[in-house]
DNA sequence: AGCGTCTTGTAAACCGGTTACGTGGGATTG
DNA sequence: CAATCCCACGTAACCGGTTTACAAGACGCT
């Protein structure tokens, strides 16, 4: 079937020179005179050669292959990331190799290994989970080849990118004041988390900014999951909570909870406000259409991306963390709060569709 | 920083044995008394000793290492379909690196040539668009590395995975007829595609087994894309389609779909019954919850690696195509059909929101 | 004693590139 | 005219494994 491929020793014995001179030749380490030139031309179209690419990492100690540790692509959020990151890694002329974490130190850690193993030049690791610090030692262990993307790791020096979410709960914070809540619940990803903390104390400096008596009262945390979002919901409508407006931290935690609201028949907005946050999934077409705190994923990916191929040349970039900014898209799931009250779940209040609410303007 | 790394050389001298002996003994080519195995184990582990993948992948020539081309990881599909690849995969002890095509002949055929350079063992290929006969002879030249998965690619020979789009045309077109509809309109990926016609000879296999009188009314072609759904549904929408109930053929096009629709006040599935076709999107919470086929992801990517290296390994599995199993899964947007007359598009009957209707059981 | 056969191991040739160093010859310079 | 420099390229040593070919010693057998 295929021809033997060509070797660089093919192409110097037709083009009559040595390999060293067309490897030179070839990685523009040479001129050459015209004459020569177009014979080692020549001869490299002759013989379709392409060098061999074990070969070339190993002599070079390098691979132009980056990995993407990201805790499950299926996630729409991190197949966004991982597009993005693909594509800039392409343009830059890397590879990416996927690792799908699942969430688990053990996992996390064979990744990060790859990299002493030179199997991949650089690492943009993404967790979303808290580090009880096994993570950070062999991160800063290799350093210059690791950036840390969407959610900090304790303790790793290192460039890092993230999205501004202090201002994300701000934005959505200040939204839902301005409508004239003031009683918010919050259905948190993991507590121990950065992204956590700033999208909470993002709601805070809009409730102090507002000079009104504002207060944070459901918080739940838990798990990016449908799951957890379930269990955020149910337990918000069964404490009989009186909050009238909500921000979920994630679409995945969004998804489960709206399942809830609907089993249950709460309407959205009328009974409950509520602001997702990601915007990945299709928003506009739910029931109702939400509103949401956008992040700028494919930014991060690229931005990821630059830092690292950076890095891996040598900048020192050790300082670096960039925060990049989030949207609030007004779509409808946000009302002035009313007297709609909400019933606690129970069996027999299930429907089987649910109204659509009127949105205000 | 990180110690300078080990290699073979210097566990074979901290052992007293060659390196030779150390390479075999831990390829398990080498029996040895247990003395010299503890030596050899001992100084493994001082040195905390991984080969280098790029001496072993030169020595070897192969990287256990796969790529999965597909036109946009973005896609929840394709994002579900790599998450299965991923850990199927890793699984099997291989890495996976990741291309997007962007539906592209162009960089399709790039990644196809980096098999012969042979930076990875084999490819999973997916492209969602009609081949010209390019992409058919570099796929047959590297055959025994290539398999053909979700989406055929004309004239080439080897392993290939499909869901059975026949059977997922039949199954929306029988629940159509059994719900009474006697007029179906198609809103298909590109035409020439193997997919597009298996689901469109489902249909009419279910309409042929019905007996009754069924007509399919507006056969619209084109990508798979949410901007293909807006121009589908504009365009019929207009032509005042008599057509009671609409397959959609994936979770894109149903997106931009019902983006018209819902701008254009047309309720579902009073006016309009829907199935969809994938059932990636979060369809349960859409408004109102969409029926849809749903295509066996997971399992896709999963026989897909497992075909790709039994093929690998020297199998002939040249003439293996499977066709796994798709499912109709039930929820509101399909009812019996119904009088209310549809509207043509006009600039004035838009509405904010749009209401539910109720669900026929 | 002589011989075949394990067992245990070594030396060296690969894999296919990159690159430090060297060299012959013509042009330039003091 | 010798010294120097540059051009155009060659030689060979890497990169770090795997594997083939082969050898020395132990052991059993005749």
């Amino acid at each position: 079937m295929s021809a033997k491929v060509s070797r660089l020793s093919d192409v110097a014995r037709t083009a009559e020179v040595s390999v060293a001179t067309v490897s030179r030749f070839l990685n523009n380490r040479l001129q050459l005179p015209e004459e020569t030139a177009a014979r080692i031309r020549r001869a490299v179209a002759e013989h379709e050669y392409t060098p061999n690419p074990h070969a070339r990492n190993l002599s070079l100690g390098r691979s132009e292959t980056i990995a993407l540790v990201v805790p499950d692509i299926a996630n729409p959020y991190f197949a966004r990331l991982a597009a993005a990151v693909e594509r800039e890694a392409g343009q830059q002329g890397y590879a990416l190799t996927l690792c799908a974490s699942l969430n688990t130190l053990q996992r996390e850690r064979e990744y990060i290994a790859r990299l002493s193993g030179s199997a991949v030049d650089g690492i943009i690791f993404v967790s979303n989970h808290a580090d009880d610090g096994t993570l950070r030692d062999p991160i800063n262990a290799s350093s210059r080849r690791v950036v840390i993307l969407d959610e900090d790791v304790g303790g790793v020096v290192g460039p890092r990118v993230f999205s501004d979410n202090e201002l994300g709960g701000y934005l959505a914070g200040r939204h839902l004041i301005e409508m004239g809540h003031r009683s918010i619940a919050f259905f948190g990803g993991p507590q121990a988390m950065r992204s956590t903390e700033a999208r909470l104390a993002g709601i805070r400096r809009a409730i102090a900014e507002s000079n009104q008596h504002v207060v944070i009262r459901d918080e739940f945390f838990g798990a990016y999951s449908p799951e957890h979002g379930r269990a955020c919901a149910s337990r918000f409508l069964s404490s009989g909570s009186e909050a009238t407006a909500l921000l979920v931290s994630s679409d995945e935690i969004m998804i489960g909870a709206l399942e809830i609201f609907r089993r249950e028949g709460i309407r959205l907005p009328s009974q409950l406000s509520v602001i997702g946050f990601d915007d990945i999934a299709p928003f506009v077409l739910f029931d109702p259409p939400l509103t949401s705190i956008r992040q700028p994923v494919e930014m991060m990916g690229r931005r990821a991306v630059d830092l690292l191929i950076r890095s891996l040349r040598g900048e020192d970039l050790d300082r670096v963390i960039e925060y990049l900014p989030v949207e609030l898209i007004l779509r409808g799931s946000v009302s002035h709060p009313r007297a709609g009250k909400r019933l606690p779940p129970s069996a027999d209040n299930q429907k089987e569709g649910n109204e659509h609410d009127e949105i205000d303007a």
